[in-house]
DNA sequence: AATCGCGCCTGACGGC
DNA sequence: TGCCGTCAGGCGCGAT
């Protein structure tokens, strides 16, 4: 599944096949995503140069001199670029073909993902004028998380998955940076201190970092012949090892539920 | 204003 | 074997 670091593998792959490339052809075969590909998108992205490839959290945006268009993979959707004899597959959802012959090629089961056309600043557009810094920047602090949670009794976890936030913090990272930062999950955001609100930033950051590390093994499948997806490994410390040893100490992770979500944490290590 | 919970969607998996 | 229920999860949105 597309976390951040996929995203941003998925971003430095297709990048280079792009960048001051123009589209010869879009084909869109299943307008149904998060949100129904815009009827006219075909005709507004035809014929436009691509002058950027960028992220915005989990956003990935191509720049063009007309407009750009705004992609998202969702939970299972997976850019790849491929060419004219590569057999389409099922939920192969849309074709985005340049002049050079690749064909940037969006698959997506739950056709949770989408694809929509701004001819605005992409920065003002609904959905991605009210996301929160990238946690990767500097403006993502301590100081900064700090600030943004007083007052809040929301519980640590979702509080650092809204994206509203910081962007690109998903239910697996939460749970990483949590234990590493030794912060229990469930434990209300006002109530953390400005040390270990640093903490934990250095944790979010440095998983991250990690994971875009290792994804890099992902970018090869964009090149790779035989187009499997490959899986994004990680080494999980408590994510999805429910009742299994802790790392640290040996006590049972503790699985639960937190805002609809799985939360993993460990009860001895994580205040 | 903050917070909660729903719903979108398919595939994997377990139980019978 | 096959059917069915459950779970997973990003994230906007409506309700409280």
């Amino acid at each position: 599944m597309p976390e951040l670091p996929e995203v941003e593998t998925t971003r430095k792959g297709i990048a280079p096949r792009l960048l001051g490339h123009s589209v010869e052809r879009v084909v869109v075969r299943d307008r149904r995503l998060r949100w129904p590909v815009p009827a006219g998108l075909e005709t507004d992205l035809t014929g436009q140069r691509i002058t950027a490839v960028d992220r915005r959290g989990k956003y990935l945006l191509l720049r063009t001199g007309g407009g750009t268009a705004i992609v998202h993979l969702g939970m299972s959707g997976c850019l790849r670029i491929v060419r004219d004899h590569v057999a389409l597959k099922k939920h192969d959802h849309f074709d985005i073909r340049l002049d050079t012959g690749d064909i940037l090629r969006f698959n997506d089961p739950r056709r949770f993902g989408c694809l929509l056309w701004t001819t605005d600043d992409p920065a003002s557009h609904p959905l991605l004028a009210g996301l929160g810094p990238e946690p990767l920047s500097a403006e993502f602090s301590g100081a900064f998380m700090h600030a943004r949670s007083r007052q809040r009794r929301t519980a640590i976890k979702p509080h650092l998955m809204n994206a509203g936030v910081v962007v690109g913090v998903g239910n697996i990272y939460a749970n990483e940076a949590l234990f590493r930062a030794g912060i229990h999950p469930q434990r209300a955001a006002g109530r953390i201190a400005l040390g270990r609100m640093e903490c934990l930033v250095t944790a979010v950051k440095a998983v991250l970092q990690e994971s875009i590390h290792a994804g890099g093994t992902t970018l090869k499948d964009f090149y790779g012949s035989d187009g499997r997806p490959g899986y994004f490994r990680y080494d999980l410390r408590v994510y999805g090892r429910g009742g299994q040893p802790c790392v640290r100490c040996d006590s049972p992770i503790r699985q639960s539920v937190i805002g609809q979500r799985s939360t993993f944490h460990c009860p001895r290590c994580q205040h």
